[in-house]
DNA sequence: TCCCCCTTCGATACAGCGTATTGACGGATA
DNA sequence: TATCCGTCAATACGCTGTATCGAAGGGGGA
């Protein structure tokens, strides 16, 4: 076929400039999708149709890649509210939240010091909104808030994902575990475990996040001169 | 040199035989001196003097030899003393405890549900601990200490290695950290956060970590009937 | 007692990773 | 126009977890 009646190559579309911000968006994407471990320096360039060098350009290390996706989803999170605990309630729950939004989170949160533009600009928020309180507490309070999140959602997140990996149905976790944690029970050796597993109102996630909060602003509160 | 003069080679030492337990003993020693990234198969292996596959006759995986890794620590952690409260606190001060030992636990600790013996074993004693509380709200309070734990160790190991990568001295982070704040506060974007950084107290890890799991013992106390 | 088969085990091999190196290319300068 | 220099990304390296498969060793049958 000569050259005349070949049609051109349909044009390779101009690859948008790179960014950091497309990067790490793609980045999340990737991650929200498969997983943390599905973001891989190459995985993540040729999905931005680019050699993996190209994004040492723009991130030193893989490790920065994770610290921009973890700041950018802090741009997620704000307090609403009026009054310290309110202004603590709702970023708590908008931090779980997102964590459900990207599982991943759970594996990077708390994991290394925020102080990225959008952390700091939460932390901010957090602190403007707790206005009232005495200046000495308001950080180990507002730490102690974020430690419970930081802890919850990593439970959490992580019996979920054991309940998918054992098949996918919602109650089948039991089918998975249940006989084992029978024989383990029937060995004897966990009287007060068994007791509390077999005989205990069991919560789900939302109530027991809910329940541990409360108890924790609870006490804050009374901590409190106000 | 005849055979006969030449000494014959030391007898190297019969490679003790293999074992789930001395496999997991070597990968903790080598995460306690250089972190969970020196923990791979092939360097546990070779410091077993063996080769890399002969481990899977004990693991099928790597992630199970970071599960028993988790809960041979587990071991290490006990509640002592009389009444909730005291088995509360011994028992997240026991778990700090272990984290300040063995700081790769942070990476792993509420990462995955904890199902092995000696995981059973501590949730058993715990419970056993807490008599005199209602069954119903039993495990929640468990859960709720243990995860303002495991967020509180995540973030404070979390921000001991960004002080020891930001050259060792204690308060050297202040010179690799603190300019960067300086010129972030600079921008007079974070009012509050500047104001609280600036003016308030500074408790040190210790201090945070008893005064919030103060506050969230309180509000477990005043939601018990006792 | 000898031989063969079957099982067990670990050396080799593979695909993928993060990133150091380096060679080629393009633009600015002489 | 010729030369140098700085930039950028393709190649390459060392490492990872683990699948594969050939060899070696032990047990059973003739």
């Amino acid at each position: 076929m000569l050259v005349w009646e070949r049609p051109e190559p349909p044009d390779r579309p101009v690859p948008a400039p790179l960014s950091r911000e497309r990067i790490v968006r793609t980045a999340i994407e990737l991650a929200d999708v498969n997983g943390l471990e599905a973001v891989s320096l190459r995985k993540v360039a040729a999905a931005l149709d680019v050699g993996p060098m190209r994004l040492y350009g723009y991130i030193a290390t893989k490790e920065e890649l994770l610290d921009l996706m973890l700041d950018a989803v802090y741009a997620e999170i704000r307090p609403a509210g009026a009054g310290w605990r309110e202004a603590l309630t709702s970023v708590a729950e908008a931090t779980r939240r997102a964590v459900h939004r990207h599982e991943w989170l759970a594996d990077l949160i708390g994991g290394r010091p925020q102080l990225g533009p959008n952390a700091l600009a939460r932390g901010e928020a957090v602190l403007a909104a707790m206005d009232g309180v005495d200046v000495d507490v308001v950080m180990p309070v507002v730490t102690a808030v974020d430690a419970y999140v930081i802890g919850t959602v990593r439970r959490e997140i992580a019996e979920r994902r054991a309940e998918r990996a054992s098949g996918m149905n919602q109650r089948q976790w039991q089918a998975a575990y249940g006989p084992y944690l029978e024989r383990t029970f029937a060995t004897g050796r966990y009287p007060a475990l068994e007791t509390v597993i077999r005989d205990a109102a069991h919560l789900d996630a939302d109530e027991t996040f809910r329940l541990g909060l409360g108890f924790l602003l609870d006490g804050i509160g009374a901590g409190l001169p106000t």
